[in-house]
DNA sequence: ACCCCTGTTCGGCG
DNA sequence: CCGCCGAACAGGGG
């Protein structure tokens, strides 16, 4: 499910909960999403302290608790938060509850592809500051983005722009959103691009990023009509451009959706 | 029953 | 050693 704007979203959902006490924490040790996590540490923290703050970066998001707790999130492919009631009784999948006084803040994730890390000190976890730039910030210059290219040039540029040390928050739907606003076939590869691609690729990435958090993030109305998103899924879905049946095949890992008319190419063994 | 999936990680291989 | 690929993770939905 979540990707940049949605990540952005979903974190916004705990925000009933903030400047308010966590009195009870409810959680299974042994389940998958807390893995590597010192569980124990989380509890015996939390309980009792406050909810300050939260911050997304890409598809990770970060709360910052009183008494110098730190919680990060991810949500994988199926995470959601969501408020419940102050004697909400979980389910199944509800692995995380912090219980406050009027409400109880909820994560949930079926398939655990996600995960929840906890540290405890006065700054910022270490895995929080891994010096990746954020998409709608200046440092994702074009200088970053050829030289990511570079790095990756082997590979066919839908698996580059999945990669979240250079692309941060982009997922499926968004790289190939991107490809096919750049009109550049998702199995290229990454180095043969030419320069004017690769403008015009950069120009879209942020395009994207900026249109997803803006509208995405603020509520759940939708992307603008003429996005790819739409047609992306059905099988008989068509190039909002001029309605064109759309292609798709796995490229890159995934699957990917392309229009054959504004994204000339062919998969080939080196494309995917 | 069977196939598909908006993500990440890791082992194998060239 | 580097980089790419496919499998594995796990459950729900079509």
């Amino acid at each position: 499910m979540p990707e940049l704007g949605e990540v952005e979203w979903e974190r916004r959902k705990w925000n009933p909960g903030i400047g308010d006490k966590i009195r009870r924490v409810r959680l299974h040790h042994e389940k998958r999403i807390f893995r590597g996590t010192d569980t124990h540490a989380l509890v015996r923290h939390l309980e009792g302290s406050t909810l300050l703050i939260s911050e997304a970066r890409g598809k990770r998001m970060l709360f910052r608790f009183s008494k110098n707790s730190w919680l990060g999130i991810h949500l994988g492919m199926t995470g959601s938060l969501r408020v419940e009631g102050p004697a909400f009784i979980p389910e199944k999948h509800d692995h995380l509850v912090f219980y406050q006084a009027k409400r109880s803040l909820v994560l949930r994730d079926s398939r655990q592809f996600g995960r929840v890390r906890f540290h405890q000190g006065s700054t910022a976890p270490e895995w929080w500051r891994d010096g990746v730039p954020e998409i709608v910030s200046k440092d994702f210059g074009f200088a970053f983005f050829a030289r990511f290219l570079d790095r990756h040039r082997g590979a066919p540029i839908k698996a580059v722009l999945l990669r979240q040390e250079g692309f941060s928050g982009i997922g499926n739907w968004m790289a190939d959103e991107i490809l096919w606003r750049g009109q550049v076939f998702p199995g290229r590869v990454a180095g043969k691009l030419s320069d004017a691609e690769r403008k015009d690729l950069w120009r879209e990435t942020r395009l994207v990023a900026r249109q997803s958090l803006k509208i995405l993030g603020n509520d759940d109305t939708h992307l603008p009509k003429n996005w790819l998103i739409h047609e992306r899924w059905s099988s008989s879905g068509v190039c909002p451009k001029h309605r064109t049946p759309l292609r798709r095949a796995t490229i890159g890992g995934r699957t990917t959706a392309w229009c054959p008319k504004c994204q000339p190419g062919k998969v080939t063994r080196a494309s995917r």
